[in-house]
DNA sequence: CAGTGAGCGAGCTTCCGCTTGACTT
């Protein structure tokens, strides 16, 4: 159940003058907790305190003790919940760790005054409610680093020149590309087809982005332009081929460790297309358990907030077991020991099945479709993890052509070791067996325009990942970092990539300028470096604090005094004021931007900023353009020309119009695909034709419906499950062996009436409390 | 879903890390 104490939301909850002495209060909603777990420490005789091994874990240990007003607990500390690991830990306790807990409260202190100390100064001078932090403050730096770095680059054109070859009188072509002159073969360095290397293959994908000409390969010959690309072929014309290096090599590939939190999101993001969040959620159902049948309820993967690749010894030799019986001896590896680092915490496993035996295929009829999809990622990575590397036979051969040299590569799987169960991006590339010196035929050249590309904006995963490697948060912050920077208004996503605001450049700046020290990325590591002496007992925590705050006390005065108060520019637009003829700005308002004439208040002119889709309404011709409700601020796309034209739809229009009937197309929601918008005006009538069958309020069922219409949630999903499994009990037996399929229309109508007959009360109660926030609302905004 | 801007001034915002339900659509 996590921390029950903490300091105070409101107020500092720090004494400064004094030791740093924390005022912790109990958490909010969890006095509930706290007077049960009483209860049933008074009911015992001896309490067993066994929270995470870590520094967290430590602190709520010893919040226990304190709030439960327990004597003598014993403290059991396990990081595996494996039966052995934690009846080891109730054989062996040990006293609660003052050390472990004083790391804690100086971590806990420190974030406290960063946060707590500069927010409010931002607020001063440059907006109101916005926050920085150690850990924020880190994420949007990197962020508008990478956005400089983008602003910054040039793409640059280059040329490749592919050559299609083959052993004379053979039929079999394969491709070598033009790497360098003759004279400057020796220099180009081993450049083997992605095969080396101790990348775990989880990552391969990652590796995608834009291709440069010279990367790193000194002597790679560089082609600018046509011209020059040109003159090669020129030179290249009746020119013979022939070989002129041949080696073969046999590579090895390791199989990857097994997922750490961010490791798995990363992966899920990358194959999947998941976003860390939901990862994270459909991770947790998982661990939580699942119905699976006779089998019962079962937990299928270990705890999903790890920092660790650890495996327990039980998991290895039961994983071992399956892997010899399933693939053979021969694929029995022995499974790598990932290198930790100093921020690891060690706290649980990596994340695991709880059983290899549980393969996806057993039990994918118990799972939904996501369940399923992440926990195949889950036990496939496992089961890889402790197989054999895989083994290629690689060849690289270097083809001359009069003062040129081409480069063909090749690679071939002998034994596929962990790619047994883990699947392989790359293709095979086959090359034929050739001497050095014998000659090839030519059957083409292909030349071939490429520009550099600028290095990629961050994804939510690789944000995480970026923030991991440097020890930036922890596996439990990773998704809730991501809120929070987007919440503030720092950052906003663009085709699933970050991209700074104006405020967050802004605040970036400023932290830059006037707190350089918390924004270094070396700032964590220094301050775990540290706590690690605390934890040690090398260190006194106030006195490490006392350190930190003398410093920190001057770069707040300093910044206090020189930090600038910066407003947020006005919008220039190159239009002019169609009442004074004066230009044009857009301002920001109560309702989001709009246009303003610059002459404010002398001249009055206004309108609102609209973005046009490209799509034009199908009752009246006029743009379609994006709107939001009034209460929700829900995205939809009405006409320009309401409210004179009154068509309003959720469902994004495009420009294009449907090949068939030549009307409006527009994408639904979680599809890529634009359909004809008479599909989706169909599937809605037909969902809604049903109850209205059953005599309810028409308006009541037809808002409620097309709100939830193609975007029906996991969780949705869920429970409407429930509700109809519910229902068919006692109906019909046979109904519960397919609650998992969706309800079909033309089902017993005993039970649509009960579902109904709940749904409807449900919704009543809804509608209530709707309007009874709208009402309070409006007398907010009155007042 | 047709308004928004200024200034007045009281009262509010904020950190990181550990967690699970309650509540929406």
């Amino acid at each position: 159940m996590g921390h029950i104490i903490d300091l105070p939301k409101k107020g500092l909850g720090v004494n400064t003058r004094k030791d740093f002495a924390p005022k912790y209060e109990i958490i909010e909603k969890k006095d509930k907790l706290i007077d049960e777990l009483k209860a049933a420490s008074k009911r015992a005789d001896e309490v067993y305190l066994a929270p995470d091994p870590d520094r967290e874990g430590e602190f709520i240990a010893w919040s226990l003790k304190n709030i439960l007003e327990l004597q003598n607990p014993h403290r059991a500390v396990f990081n595996e919940i494996t039966k052995r690991a934690v009846q080891e830990a109730i054989r062996k306790p040990r006293q609660i760790n003052e050390d472990l807990f004083n790391a804690q409260q100086a971590r806990r202190v420190l974030d406290r005054l960063v946060g707590y100390k500069i927010s409010p100064l931002l607020w001063r001078r440059i907006q109101s409610g916005t926050s920085a932090g150690r850990v924020q403050s880190v994420a949007l730096r990197v962020i508008c680093d990478r956005e400089a770095e983008v602003r910054a680059f040039v793409a640059e054109e280059y040329w490749s020149i592919a050559a299609t070859l083959s052993k004379q009188k053979h039929k079999d072509r394969f491709e070598a590309m033009l790497i360098s002159r003759l004279k400057d073969v020796d220099a180009v360095g081993g450049d083997d087809p992605s095969i080396e290397g101790e990348e775990p293959a989880a990552v391969e994908a990652s590796g995608a982005n834009g291709s440069k000409p010279a990367k790193g390969n000194k002597g790679r010959i560089k082609i600018s332009s046509q011209a020059e690309a040109d003159a090669i072929l020129k030179d290249l014309q009746g020119a013979s081929y022939s070989v002129l290096k041949y080696d073969e090599r046999e590579q090895r590939r390791q199989p990857p460790l097994p997922y750490t939190t961010s490791t798995l999101q990363q992966d899920a993001s990358l194959r999947l297309y998941f976003k860390p969040k939901k990862t994270m959620s459909l991770a947790q159902q998982l661990y939580e358990g699942i119905e699976l049948g006779e089998r019962g309820q079962q937990g299928l993967i270990t705890y999903m907030r790890t920092d660790s690749t650890r495996i327990s010894d039980e998991a290895q030799v039961s994983v071992k077991a399956h892997i010899a019986q399933e693939y053979g001896d021969p694929y029995v590896g022995q499974g790598r020991v990932g290198k930790s680092k100093a921020t690891t915490q060690d706290a649980h496993e990596a994340v695991r099945p709880t059983e290899v035996s549980f393969t996806p295929q057993i039990v994918k009829p118990y799972l939904s479709p996501d369940q399923f999809k992440l926990y195949n990622l889950i036990w496939r990575r496992f089961v890889a993890s402790f197989m054999t590397s895989a083994v290629f036979d690689t060849v690289r051969a270097d083809i001359v052509a009069r003062q040129y040299v081409f480069r063909a590569t090749g690679s071939n799987l002998k034994f596929p070791g962990f790619y047994a169960v883990w699947s392989r991006e790359e293709d095979e590339k086959l090359l034929p067996k050739m001497q050095v010196n014998e000659p090839l035929d030519c059957h083409g050249l292909k030349p071939e325009q490429h520009f550099t590309q600028p290095p990629p904006r961050y994804s939510e995963a690789s944000l995480i990942k970026e923030l991991e490697e440097r020890g930036i948060g922890r596996p439990s912050t990773y998704v809730p970092i991501i809120s929070t920077i987007q919440d503030r208004g720092y950052v906003d996503q663009e085709q699933r990539r970050f991209v700074p605001t104006w405020l967050g450049e802004t605040i970036n700046e400023v932290m830059n300028k006037h707190f350089p020290e918390i924004v270094d990325t070396g700032f964590t590591a220094d301050m775990e470096r540290k706590l690690d002496d605390v934890e040690d007992g090398k260190r006194s925590w106030t006195e490490f604090l006392t350190t930190f705050y003398g410093n920190f006390k001057t770069t707040m005065e300093k910044a206090e005094a020189e930090m600038n108060r910066v407003q947020k520019p006005l919008e220039e637009t190159d239009e002019l004021c169609p009442d004074c003829g004066r230009s044009l700005v857009i301002r920001t308002g109560r309702f989001g931007r709009f246009i303003s004439c610059s002459a404010f208040p002398d001249c009055r002119y206004r309108r609102s900023v609209v973005n046009k889709t490209g799509a034009l309404c199908p009752q009246c011709g006029g743009d379609l353009v994006e709107r939001k409700t009034r209460v929700k601020k829900r995205l939809f796309y009405g006409c320009v020309n309401y409210p004179t034209c009154n068509f309003a739809i959720w469902e994004r229009p495009v420009p294009e119009l449907c090949p068939d009937c030549g009307g409006l197309m527009v994408v639904p929601k979680g599809s890529q695909e634009p359909v004809c918008y008479k599909e989706v005006i169909l599937v809605q009538r037909s969902a809604e034709d049903k109850p209205l069958q059953d005599g309810e309020k028409a308006p009541a069922r037809t808002t409620r419906k097309r709100s939830t219409a193609g975007t029906a949630s996991a969780s949705t999903t869920t429970r409407r499950t429930t509700t109809r499994k519910k229902a068919s009990v006692g109906v019909d037996g046979e109904e519960a062996a397919v609650v998992k399929k969706p309800v079909k229309r033309a089902t017993a109508s005993k039970r649509t009436t009960k579902t109904t007959a709940k749904a409807s009360t449900r919704r009543t109660s809804g509608t209530t409390k709707k309007a009874a926030t709208a009402v309070t609302k409006r007398t907010k905004t009155t007042r």
